[in-house]
Parts: structure tokens; C-alpha cells; sequence
DNA sequence: TTGAAAGCGCTAACAG
DNA sequence: CTGTTAGCGCTTTCAA
């Protein structure tokens, strides 16, 4: 009914609570026997530390940092804005956290800021990751001093992290392949395909997933090779613009970034009669409204509140040193059509 | 850097730690000037308690119980599977949680367990709604015996309960229409609809959003009125089978409910040459497979462990009045194809 | 190498 | 009506 405590490990034990709570921690200055018995005792009452108490006594508090890419993009805003939110509420659970910015797809300024981070005043790190060998090394070294280290939304392949927040950006990608490809079925053409920069994780893996569904599912289009609008709504809009001008045959468009007005504003130039299926990521005011008045015909979205929320949740986690290592819900990728907007 | 406690308040007020904490918990025996002291010194402070040290110190369990429609279906039984592996996650909390089946579709026996519950033994309820009188008005008698009470999966709208856990099944609804018409784009006929009993909410809603949809975007399909398979894959199977058969006209099968099994036998069952779009609910090994030989071409789910982790939290705050209390994150409804199998 | 004792922030008797 | 005191389960000096 009620849990057995460390007085009771100690009772069991024939030691002292300070003993247990060396062995507990794995402190040294214990006798190897001692530390056996009351290992014993622990393993047969079934004994579990209770966190709270600890914690209580401890005064432990979590200091987080979060690495957002600077930008003026929407779904980049929203995730800040759900962060500043999710912050203060952390507050009440001891966890203190602290914004940064680093300059977009700049892998050298996110390295830079990593090997800035002082141990002593941070406990662990999220990150929207940049990938590049840079940051490979940066994060390793800053798990090296004692810093736990995920990646949000965009990932960081390789052991270096110790857990990835955010969708599935391959399967998100084939989602957009498979919509596309029935949207367009019926037809037979070319697809543009719009990214941010092929040096983020994120747009380089739905990418992948796109290609592969739309080239043995449907492989009566063809696939135009990406342009990088680097996530910049005008630079996208032109681009995009021109080639659609100069390509009749384009019958659909993947935007797998951000830069959604831009990919809009690109379509609106068209003449009447053409008709372009349009899949993009992120439901923004702009990416709603395009839904709405049959500019795009689907958008995929991920729910950054939740990503926040998981990534704080993972990081405490793993301060904790809770085991088994709580498992987080992967976060879903949405599908948005016209008639399903919430 | 430090927050306020409540030695710093009752120093603040000059009165003893009794006293902040009788104004803190309300209760009486302190002098209206007194409290409005306090009250003014916590302000001034910004103090907030620390629940974890309340919590420990009053040896504080959270004592709820879980109530699951009896059944054989998969998605039921993937619920009742997450539902221990949280209930074991849960117990390190003091969560104690407890699980009651009633069979299924069955107003008064859900409303007798519910009368039976002893306040003294569990704080908080979270419910599979059937949707009738009688289980409001025993819902209500609950929460007036002082047991929170909310929703899981299936709604019970109106006053009685305080929070709903589960996916907006009006949308889910929309999202299948949306899919569905488009699915049949090109062909015009008759849509069939399978749903487990109306007396469930979120059938009921589905069928809402789903027809909504239909009749406005796609008018030129008609809907045929639901068969009620009341979850069991041998009934599904007989009832729309014999539709099929009986209705050449029929291009595509919506199931809001349970009994995948049903509707992929069902349409095995017809001639090679007849083409019928299909979309269901719940992913489970059934609907995958038909989603992968093509039987199914969309399956709309819900993610029960995601559901369980917000009802158990979702009651917990309520349990700990906390304030603001608590926005737990919609249930996104995901989408499978057969593209994106997760 | 071990133990005793004080204290984390809050609650709950029990006195006054 | 208000205050004193002894815990809750665990950690942390400080002695031994």
C-alpha cells in the first residue's frame, strides 16, 4: 500500500539512511559489501527513489536552453511564441528556460553558440539542428562537459543527441507524394519541388520520401530537380514564378519549407485555364487561406506546442537519469485539406 | 533567483506558517483582516506553493479509475494495453489507476458503475461516454460526490463532465468525406456508411462532418442511410456485403466505426472488375493490411497511448485545482495512406 | 567507511 | 482565531 522509503532500505539493510543514500547516488565511500547488502534490500523491497522528495531536498532546478533559427518565417514564429508560453508554465516544475537565436542554415554561428555554452549554468540543450559536421563535433564536445543535448524539429543524425523531437520528415514526405500524386492522377506531367536548403535535415529527408513514393507510385511525372528558396517568401515567389512561366508542363508543386506566401503568390501570376496541384508544409495564415480559396490542396503540419512541450519533457527526462528512459509520443504529421481546417 | 515560500509570506504578514496555510488551502478559522493580509503579502511576494512539496507532505495519491467499454475490437484492446503501460508509468507519480469494463453500446450499465463508485476510494473518472440521459444525470450525482470526472475517446457533451479527451470526431468526419469524394472523383454513385451504434457520440459526429461535406463539395454522390455494425467485424461483414451486392451503384464505403474486418471481407468478396474507394477508422493490423493490397484506401486514427497520457494528466490537474488549469493538447486526427504507414 | 542530525517547503495535529 | 511542533522522503554537512 504505501512504498517502502529509504528507512526502510536501511532498516532491511542494517545501515544508516546516509549509507543508503550513498549507494543511491552512487557515491563513493562505501564498502563493496555494504553497498551489496543494500543493493540487496533495495532489489528485494521493491524500493523506487521518489523523485519529488529528492528534488524537494535537493533544490534541484532544470536550466534549459533552446536554439531557434532566427527568421521571420511563420511556423518559426509560432514555435517561439508556443516556447515563451510553454516557459512560463515550466516555471512551476523548477525548469528555467532560456531563448536563443542563431542566424538560419548558418552552421558555423549554431557551432559557435554550442562551444559558448558554460556547463555551469546549463543543464541541457534543444535544437533546431543544422547539419553539418560543425555542429557534429560542437554538440559532442558540449555532451562531453555534462550537457544533455536533443534536437527539435529538424534533426541531427548520429549518437551524438540523445533523442530527436518532431515529425518523421521521410514519411511526411512520402504523405506529400502520395497526395500529390493522386491529386495529379488523371494527368501526366512534370513536378517542381520547393526546399529551404538541403542543409537542414528536415527538408532533405522529405525530400527523399517524395521522390520515392512519387517515382514507383506514379511514375508517369516527372520530377524537376529543387530549388532552394531559402525559406524567403520572395526569393521563393520568383523562382517558382519563373519556372512555372517557362515549364506548360508542370501539374504540381511540393513546397517542403517554409516560404508559403511565396509559392502563393507564385501560382496567382498563372493563367486561368492552368491547373496546378499544390502540397505544402505548415499550416500558416497563409497556407490556410491558400487552402481556402483552392490555391493549395493540402497542407502538412506539424504541432510545434506539442513538439515544445515533448522536448522539455525529454530533457527533464533524461537529467533525471529516469529509467527506463520514458518513451515520447512521436509527433504526428497532420494533414490539412479544405474541408478538415480546424 | 530563489522563489518565494511560505516562511517568506508569513514573515511578510507577520503571522505564523499556520495561518499562510490555512488562507492558502481556504480553510476557515482565520479572521477576514488576517486573510486579506496574507492574501496581499502573497501577491506582493508573487508566491506560488510548491506542489511537489505539498504533495509530500499531505502523502497526497491520485486514486482514478478508467472505464472501458467491453469488447473484442482492436482498437479497444490497443486502449486497454496502453492504458496498463501508463497505469505502471503512472504508480511512480502516486497515480494509482484502476480499470473497469462495461459492455459496450449499454447506457444503464455504464450509469450503475458510475453510482457505484465510492468518493472515498477513487478521486477521478475518466470515461468511454455512451450518450443517454441517465448517464449524465449520473455523471452530475459524481461530481456533486466530489470525483472529477472527464471524457475519453467518446464525448458525453454538456456540463456534467469537465474535460474531453479525444479527437474532434466532427473533423474526423470531414476529413473522411473530404478524402472520400475526392477519391471517387470522376465516377458518380452511391456512398455507404457503416458506424458502430449512434448512441455513441463520436459516431455520431463523424457521420455529421462526414455528410456535411459530401453534400456541399460533392453533391453528385448520394448517401445511402448507415448500417449499425455495432463494432462486430461478423455483422459489418454480412450487412454491407449484402449492400454491395444488392447495389452495383455503390463506389465508396465509409466505417466510422469498429469492424475493419467486416469491411475488407465485404469487399473481398466482389467481382474483380468493381472499383470501391474505401476509407475507415483506426489503424490496427487489419486496416494495414488492406491498406497495403489496396482493399482500404485511407485509414483515419487516433492515437490511444496519446489519449490515455492526456486523461491521466488532464485529471491530475483537476485534482490539483491548478491554475490556469492546464490546456491539454487536442488529439490530432492522422492520416494513413498507403504511403505513409508509420 | 559510516552515522547523526538538520533541513528542503509544506501540512497537520495539538495547544493556547 | 492563531501559533508551535513534528513530520513527509530524501540529501547534506559534519563528526566519529
Amino acid at each position: 500500500m504505501t512504498r517502502p522509503t529509504i528507512h526502510d532500505v536501511a532498516r532491511a539493510a542494517g545501515v544508516s539512511l546516509s549509507t543508503v543514500d550513498r549507494v543511491l547516488n552512487d557515491r563513493d565511500g562505501v564498502r563493496e559489501k555494504t553497498r551489496s547488502r543494500v543493493l540487496e534490500a533495495i532489489g528485494s523491497l521493491g524500493f523506487e527513489r521518489n523523485l519529488a522528495a529528492a528534488n524537494l531536498s535537493r533544490k534541484r532546478r532544470y536550466r534549459l536552453c533552446f536554439i531557434l533559427p532566427d527568421g521571420q518565417n511563420s511556423f518559426m514564429h509560432a514555435l517561439e511564441a508556443d516556447l515563451a508560453e510553454e516557459a512560463a508554465a515550466a516555471l512551476r516544475d523548477f525548469t528555467v528556460i532560456e531563448t536563443r537565436k542563431v542566424p538560419a542554415f548558418d552552421a558555423g554561428a549554431l557551432a559557435e553558440l554550442l562551444r559558448s555554452l558554460d556547463p555551469e549554468t546549463v543543464d541541457g540543450v534543444a535544437m533546431v539542428a543544422t547539419d553539418a559536421t560543425i555542429v557534429r563535433v560542437a554538440v559532442r564536445e558540449l555532451r562531453a562537459r555534462g550537457v544533455a543535448v536533443v534536437t527539435l524539429v529538424s534533426d541531427l543524425p548520429g549518437a551524438e543527441k540523445q533523442g530527436f523531437v518532431g515529425i518523421d520528415n521521410v514519411q511526411a514526405g512520402r504523405t506529400a507524394g502520395s497526395l500529390l500524386g493522386r491529386f495529379c492522377r488523371g494527368r501526366t506531367g512534370r513536378i517542381a519541388m520547393v526546399s529551404g536548403s538541403m542543409l537542414v535535415r528536415d527538408h532533405a529527408e522529405r525530400r527523399l520520401g517524395f521522390e520515392q513514393v512519387l517515382r514507383t507510385e506514379f511514375p508517369e511525372q516527372t520530377l524537376i530537380a529543387p530549388l532552394e528558396g531559402l525559406d524567403d517568401k520572395d526569393r521563393v515567389r520568383d523562382q517558382l514564378g519563373a519556372q512555372l512561366a517557362a515549364d506548360p508542363e508542370i501539374i504540381g508543386v511540393y513546397s517542403m519549407g517554409a516560404g508559403n506566401r511565396g509559392v502563393a503568390e507564385a501560382l496567382v501570376g498563372l493563367p486561368a485555364g492552368r491547373d496546378v496541384s499544390v502540397v505544402v508544409h505548415e499550416l500558416t495564415p497563409y497556407s490556410r487561406e491558400a487552402l481556402l480559396d483552392g490555391t493549395f490542396d493540402a497542407v502538412l503540419h506539424q504541432n510545434s506546442r506539442r513538439e515544445v512541450q515533448g522536448a522539455i519533457q525529454l530533457l527533464r527526462s533524461l537529467l533525471d537519469a529516469q529509467f527506463p528512459p520514458l518513451f515520447v509520443q512521436p509527433i504526428p504529421v497532420e494533414i490539412y485539406l479544405r474541408d478538415n481546417l480546424p
